[in-house]
DNA sequence: CTTCTCACA
DNA sequence: TGTGAGTA
């Protein structure tokens, strides 16, 4: 399929699915026309890409962990590159990190919503004995 | 419609 | 990490 569809097929605008591409995220046979052709395996692939970028994993990390990710379930590593080992952790770590950041703004919301409503929850009772 | 590159937030 | 503009 050619770039456009993949787009639909993904939600992943064009200009992204060029922009993985020169990250080295997916490498796209090219047609006689030079348009890029693009495998169906790649729909799967580039909904996992989006979903570890929104989960705020830099490119060149998911670029090493690609290979991991098409091999399904159990996760046969046959040479345990060490320092992919270290890379993984320290991104782990940072994962843990933003999750609790996003938990204490997330709480944080929770309780401005909760003095929105009260505050709307004020003014209504003004209204009502008029 | 597709391709590319350069600049920029 | 991504976008916009201009090109062919």
């Amino acid at each position: 399929m050619k770039i456009g569809e993949l787009a639909k097929r993904t939600e992943v605008p064009t200009r992204m699915l060029r922009y993985y591409e020169e990250q080295g995220l997916i490498t796209p046979r090219r047609q006689q026309n030079g348009y890029r052709e693009y495998d169906e395996y790649l729909v799967d692939r580039v909904k996992k890409i989006r979903g570890l970028l929104d989960s705020g994993i830099p490119t060149r990390i998911i670029g090493d962990m690609l290979p991991c990710l098409n091999q399904p379930q159990e996760i046969v590593v046959a040479d345990p590159d060490p320092e992919l080992r270290e890379m993984l952790v320290r991104e782990r770590d940072r994962m843990t990190e933003r999750i609790a950041l996003l938990e204490h703004h997330c709480h944080a919301l929770t309780k401005y919503i909760a003095a929105m409503d009260r505050s709307l929850a004020a003014t209504t009772e003004i209204r009502l004995p008029q």
